[in-house]
DNA sequence: AATCGCGACATTTTT
DNA sequence: TGTCGCGATT
C-alpha cells in the first residue's frame, strides 16, 4: 500500500516534525497510520533517531502488529525490529517485569496475568466466604458484587484504589450514587451492604498481591503511579525513549495518558494521534478530556488531517451530518477529494431473519459483481447479532470469521494448556490449578480447596511437591497424592529440554500431553463434533505459536490475556466483527446489520419492549456527550469503515434469545445522516423471498 | 467424586 | 437461546 507513496501538504509538516509536543487530529481515513510509520521512518533514516529510541504505543495488539508489518514494509529489517511498538497493556506488564524488586517482587518470583475465568473464580470465592460470614444469599452477593467489580475497575481506571477501609466505603458510596438508581433498599442495609461489598473488593485487591497476580487494570495502574512516584525512574524510562508516539489516543484512559506523561515530561518529545469523534470507549474508562489535557499539560501544537482518502463524499458527507450532531466535539471537518459515490443505502427487512437473508442475497450480489469477500464486513453493536446472521451464511455456502466473540485463549481447552504452562512457572499459581480441576482424575471441589488451603498453610509450592514421596504428600489431604503425580507429568512435559527445540515443538508435545496423558481432554467430551472443534482448536494453537514468531512459548502463552490472535487471516472469507473491533480498519463494502433504534443507538429498555426511554440530548453534562453521543460515534466509526459502499440492514421486529420480540424504528440515525429509508429491497433474489415467506408463514 | 437433570438467568461494547 | 450453578443421584 505504502511503497512510493505521495504525501499532502498536511501530511508531510507532521511527518517532518521533528522535536515537541504534537496533538495531531486526524480523521477517519487520513492515513495516519501511513504517516506516523513514515515519520518514524525519517526520523530513522535522517540519523535523528536510532530505531530503539522510537516507542509507538497503540490501543490493541491488531494495531501494534498493522504497524509493525508496516513499518517492515518500509524500512530495513533490523531497523523496524528495534523500533518499540507496544500496547498500553504490553508496555506496562514489561515495565512491571523489569523493575519487578521495586513492585515488590523477588528475583525468583514472577506474576501471572489473571484471565477473565481467573478473575471470575478469585470474586465467586471471596463472595461465597463473605457471604456466609455475614449469613447473606450467596448468589445475591454475588451479583452484587458483579456490578460493583465494574465500577472499581472503573475506579482504578482513573487511577483510584483505595487499600484503606474507609476510603474503600468512601468511593463506593460514591460509584453507588452516581449509578443508577435503584429504588426499594432501605438506606442502613445499602450502608451495610456497601461494606461487605468494599470488604471483598480490598480482599480481592490484596490475594492479588499475596498471590503475586496482576489484572488488567494493574498493568496500567502499578506503572502509571510508580512513575509518578518515582520522577527519577520515569526521567530514564524517557530517555531510554526519546520520540514517542500514541495511537488512537481519543480511547486513553486517565492511567494509560498518566503513564506516558510521566515518561515524556522530560524531553516533551510526544505524539499523540487520534480523533475525538472516534471515542468509543467511555465504558472503559476513555475520555476525550485526556487528549486535552495533553495539549494543555505539554502546551502541545495541534496540526491536523482532515482529508478522508478512504471513502468517497457520499459516505464522508453522511457521516459528517450524522456526527454533526453531537455537542462536544474538536473542530474539524472531513471532506473527501474522491469521485462522487452512492451515499449509504437503506434496507427494511420484517424479521432479523429476513435481514439475514438480505443480507446474504446482497452480499451473493457482490460476488457475481466479481468482489471479493474480504472487501466485505459486516459491523453490528452487539456480539449476539453474529448469531443471527451466520444461519443463513452457512446456508448460503458464505465463508466467514467472526472477529471477538469468545476470544480463541478463552476457549476451555486452549485455557487448560495455557494453564499448564502457568503451573510450571509458577508453582503456587492457584488459580491455574483450580482451573484444571475437572481434568485432575479423583480430584474434586473439595478435594482441590482443602489441597490449596493446606499448601498455602504450610507455605509449599507444586514444584517441591514433585519431589516428595506419596506418603508426604499425603499432607495437603487426599488430592495430594493425586496432583503430586499429575505435576510430576506435567513437569517432564513442559520444561524438559525447553532450550533445545522450536517453540511450536514444545508447544506440541505439551498439547499432545494434555490430550492423551491423564488429562484426556478429548476423551471427555461426549459430543464428537466438540471433540473435533476442541481438536482443531489446539492444532490452531501451535499454529498461532508459529506465527507469533516469539522465542519463548512459555511467555507467550503467559501473556494471553493481553494478546489477540491472527489465524485465518488471509483467507478469502467475509469478516463479521463488532462495531467497536472494527476501529483502524476498512473495507471497501460495509454492511451494518441491525440499524435500528434500541441496537445503534442502543437501548436495553427499547430491547425490552418498554418502548424507547427518552435519551436525553443534553448529554448529562459530561465532557464527552455523555451515553447518546458516545453512540452516535459509534455510527460513526461504522460508517467510515466503509470505502466504496455502506449498506445499512435493519429489521422491523427482532426476537433475541430469552427476549419476547420487540418491534424497532430504523435508526434515528438515518433520519441525522440526511439519507431516507428505501421502502423496497430491490436486491432480494427469488429464494431469499421463498424463505422470507416461509418463515413468516 | 462424577454425572445427570432441573430451573433460573441474562445478555453492550474490550485490553 | 444456551450456559451456568445447584442439588440429587450413583
Amino acid at each position: 500500500m505504502a511503497g512510493h507513496m505521495s504525501f499532502t501538504e498536511d501530511q508531510t509538516s507532521i511527518i517532518n516534525h521533528a522535536e515537541g509536543p504534537v496533538l495531531v487530529l486526524a480523521g477517519a481515513g487520513s492515513g495516519k497510520t501511513a504517516v506516523l510509520v513514515e515519520r518514524a521512518a525519517q526520523l530513522i533514516e535522517s540519523g535523528k533517531a536510532v530505531p530503539s529510541d522510537l516507542l509507538l504505543i497503540t490501543f490493541s495488539r491488531k494495531a501494534a502488529r498493522e504497524m509493525r508489518t508496516r513499518l517492515k514494509d518500509r524500512l530495513q529489517e533490523w531497523e523496524a525490529d528495534g523500533v518499540r511498538v507496544e500496547t498500553f497493556h504490553g508496555f506496562g506488564y514489561q515495565f512491571m517485569r523489569e523493575n519487578k524488586v521495586m513492585f515488590g517482587l523477588k528475583d525468583n518470583e514472577r506474576w501471572a496475568i489473571l484471565s477473565e475465568s481467573d478473575q471470575k473464580r478469585m470474586m465467586t470465592e471471596l463472595c461465597h466466604s463473605a457471604a456466609d460470614d455475614y449469613q447473606l444469599d450467596r448468589k445475591r452477593l454475588r451479583k452484587e458484587l458483579t456490578k460493583m467489580f465494574k465500577l472499581w475497575s472503573r475506579l482504578k481506571q482513573d487511577g483510584v484504589c483505595p487499600t484503606r477501609r474507609d476510603k474503600a466505603i468512601d468511593h463506593i458510596t460514591m460509584l453507588e450514587n452516581e449509578g443508577v438508581s435503584r429504588g426499594g433498599t432501605p438506606a442502613e442495609q445499602v450502608s451495610a451492604m456497601t461494606e461487605i461489598n468494599a470488604q471483598v473488593l480490598l480482599d480481592y485487591e490484596k490475594q492479588k498481591v499475596e498471590e503475586r497476580y496482576l489484572d488488567f487494570d494493574d498493568l496500567l495502574l502499578h506503572p502509571a503511579r510508580m512513575l509518578k512516584r518515582n520522577a527519577e525512574l520515569a526521567w530514564e524510562i524517557g530517555a531510554n525513549s526519546p520520540f514517542i508516539m500514541v495511537d488512537e489516543s481519543q480511547d486513553t484512559n486517565l492511567v494509560q495518558y498518566v503513564m506516558v506523561r510521566e515518561i515524556a515530561k522530560t524531553h516533551t518529545n510526544i505524539m499523540l494521534v487520534g480523533d475525538d469523534d472516534q471515542s468509543i470507549y467511555a465504558f472503559r474508562g476513555a475520555r476525550v478530556a485526556n487528549v486535552k489535557r495533553f495539549a494543555r499539560d505539554f502546551g502541545a501544537t495541534v496540526m491536523r488531517l482532515e482529508r478522508n482518502f478512504r471513502s468517497h463524499p457520499g459516505i464522508v458527507d453522511a457521516a459528517n451530518s450524522l456526527i454533526q450532531h453531537n455537542q462536544a466535539r474538536l473542530s474539524k471537518r472531513p471532506y473527501s477529494e474522491k469521485p462522487q459515490g452512492e451515499p449509504p443505502v437503506v434496507n427494511m427487512s420484517e424479521t432479523d431473519r429476513d435481514m439475514a437473508m438480505d443480507i446474504t442475497s446482497y452480499i451473493e450480489q457482490k460476488l457475481e459483481e466479481g468482489t471479493p469477500l474480504t472487501d466485505i464486513a459486516i459491523l453490528y453493536r452487539t456480539n449476539r447479532m453474529a448469531q443471527i446472521l451466520e444461519p443463513s451464511l452457512k446456508r448460503a455456502g458464505i465463508p466467514y470469521t467472526v472477529v471477538g466473540g469468545m476470544s480463541f485463549f478463552e476457549r476451555n481447552e486452549i485455557q487448560a494448556v495455557i494453564s499448564c504452562v502457568r503451573l510450571a512457572e509458577k508453582p503456587d499459581d492457584w488459580q491455574a490449578l483450580k482451573s484444571l480441576e475437572p481434568y485432575i482424575n479423583g480430584v474434586g471441589k473439595k478435594g482441590m480447596s482443602d489441597f490449596v488451603h493446606a499448601m498455602k498453610q504450610q507455605k509449599a509450592d507444586l514444584m517441591s511437591l514433585t519431589f516428595e514421596s506419596e506418603s508426604h504428600a499425603k499432607r495437603f489431604g487426599k488430592a495430594g497424592p493425586k496432583i503430586r503425580d499429575f505435576m510430576a507429568g506435567l513437569l517432564e512435559n513442559t520444561l524438559a529440554d525447553s532450550a533445545q527445540k522450536e517453540p511450536h515443538h514444545l508447544t506440541r508435545r505439551l498439547i499432545e500431553w494434555v490430550k492423551d496423558g491423564p488429562m484426556q481432554l478429548l476423551e471427555r467430551e461426549k459430543d464428537d463434533v466438540m471433540r473435533r472443534r476442541r481438536h482443531q482448536n489446539l492444532e490452531q494453537l501451535v499454529d498461532e505459536v508459529r506465527l507469533s514468531g516469539t522465542k519463548d512459548f512459555i511467555d507467550y502463552l503467559l501473556e494471553t490475556p493481553i494478546s489477540d490472535y491472527q489465524a485465518d487471516e488471509h483467507k478469502d472469507v467475509l469478516t463479521l466483527s463488532t462495531i467497536h473491533r472494527s476501529k483502524g480498519l476498512e473495507y471497501p463494502h460495509v454492511i451494518i446489520a441491525g440499524f435500528s433504534d434500541g441496537l445503534i443507538p442502543f437501548d436495553p429498555s427499547a430491547l425490552r419492549g418498554e418502548g424507547m426511554s427518552l435519551q436525553n440530548e443534553d448529554g448529562d453534562g459530561s465532557e464527552d456527550g455523555g451515553r447518546p453521543e458516545e453512540e452516535r460515534r459509534l455510527g460513526y466509526v461504522a460508517l467510515t469503515r466503509g470505502q466504496e459502499s455502506v449498506y445499512l440492514a435493519c429489521a422491523k421486529e427482532y426476537c433475541f434469545p430469552g427476549n419476547d420480540p420487540v418491534t424497532l424504528a430504523p435508526s434515528r440515525f438515518v433520519r441525522e445522516m440526511g439519507i431516507s429509508v428505501e421502502p423496497a429491497a430491490q436486491h432480494a433474489n427469488d429464494a431469499g423471498r421463498i424463505f422470507a415467506g416461509l418463515s413468516m408463514g
